[in-house]
DNA sequence: TTTATCAGTTTGTCGGACAAAGTAGATTTG
DNA sequence: CAAATCTACTTTGTCCGACAAACTGATAAA
């Protein structure tokens, strides 16, 4: 137990450090705007009376915490942290981590769920056409396993934002991330992989339509059941994921 | 449609990032593992032929992602990025996106009744004993609203421990991050409101003592729309969650 | 054995510099 | 007068060299 200290602990961080914090917490407290221009280098420079290498630090930190970016011209400007960018960020640590598809199909199949039951209840008509028109370019490209895994990706993400909690589209999305690059490799290697995860999306649909919750739930938990059943085949569920993430993620990237 | 293309898009990123997506490739990629000393600035400096002030900016960015840290001397080495620094970035962006709390609690309930059910089927002795504990600390301090509100917190984190699921660990920090920070201000409000959360506690981890999921599912539900209804007296729901977030965060990033 | 000293590294910060790219105002041209 | 062009200025990305403070490791002194 240590004595009760005599001093409160004194405040040394690096300078480069305090202008990311000082600017940061303009934004976050909401004093500067997400669009608002931050200024120069130069200016920022003679704001914070230190050499221009240590604000350009101190830039690089919130730039990469996503609270800045440079618009068109490259100059500073505040902006709202892009839940991809971060989700991004979480795939990554969880890859590092080793976590298994077995981790990763618990809760994916818990948020699926909850973003169908979500979805059942409050899709409006644009979030229905959004996701009916997935669904049509899914039969379109019912043969072509990479586009189809795609289209797969892409409907999860119409059903969250049908959810209309950006909460649990952002809890989904790291998951996801991971989850969702496998499906091409099942529906090219298992016979009617395809045409059951078409047929899934089209009850699942239908669900929301009808704002069947009953149906909408079973008909995710049947489709999500395949994912497994479909893994379990090539692969044994406590597998990492590490193997999968690297080359999706490369292409992420590249867009 | 454009025609296609003559020649690949050329890479024109900066040279810190460069660097930076250089040394994550390595870590990412395995051939550096967590803890490896990355080398001094001076070395990078040689090996990628730039300044030290664009190594710097590079190695910014890769602190800030986590993947890179210094050690007590301050030297360069790889590291996990930690599940708790990546959740405070999410957290904030939670807050600058407006979120709700009943956008929060919708998704809270989802995931603390999974972890329940994990916990329920995985936890361990050490996980119950750790969980005893701080039901008895809890019992200790019920008359302080804050020492309870952060056993409340850790409470939880240790269920979400107990699931064995790091991915479920990682998608709920997020939410509880901003969520429980409010359970200070409702006990402190509402009559019983500490008892109530102490006994629901108990029950939790009776619960996951005798395996009992439904009993555990259950009193986790009550649990959480105590808080639910302790809030409503308080403010709606449909508040965002900015206020509250400030001064946690500073809290948490002072330790 | 502990303490003090000292030389060598390494980081954090600084000042100044310059090319490339962008901006804006002035100038020419139709 | 409008459009295109040129020019001077600003800003960013990068580089160079420098130095104080902190840390390392080893040696000398008490």
């Amino acid at each position: 137990m240590p004595a009760s200290p005599l001093f409160r602990r004194i405040d040394v961080a690096p300078a480069y450090q305090k202008v990311a914090d000082a600017i940061e917490r303009e934004i976050v407290s909401g004093r500067i705007k997400p669009g608002d221009p931050i200024g120069t280098e130069l200016e920022l420079v003679r704001q914070f009376g230190v050499n221009r290498s240590t604000v350009r630090e101190g830039i690089r930190v919130l730039e990469e915490g996503g609270l800045l970016r440079r618009d068109s011209s490259r100059r500073l400007q505040a902006c709202l942290p892009r839940y991809n960018k971060l989700a991004t960020r979480l795939s990554r640590a969880l890859v590092l981590h080793e976590v298994t598809f077995r981790e990763l199909f618990e809760v994916s199949l818990t948020l699926e769920i909850a973003s169908t039951e979500c979805a059942v209840e409050r899709a409006t008509e644009e979030d229905i056409a959004e996701l009916a028109d997935n669904l049509a370019r899914s039969e379109q490209v019912i043969a072509d396993p990479a586009a189809l895994a795609e289209c797969d990706a892409d409907f999860h993400v119409l059903l969250a934002k049908a959810s209309h909690n950006r909460v649990l589209q952002l809890a989904r999305e790291p998951a996801a991330q991971l989850f969702f690059p496998t499906t091409e490799m099942i529906v090219s290697h298992v016979a009617q992989g395809a045409s059951r995860l078409v047929e899934a999306h089209r009850h699942l649909l239908e669900a929301i339509r009808r704002r069947d919750k009953a149906a909408g739930v079973q008909w995710t938990r049947r489709h999500l059941q395949d994912w497994r059943r479909g893994f379990e085949r090539i692969a044994s569920l406590d597998r990492s994921v590490e193997h999968m993430y690297m080359e999706h993620a490369q292409a992420v990237r590249r867009k």
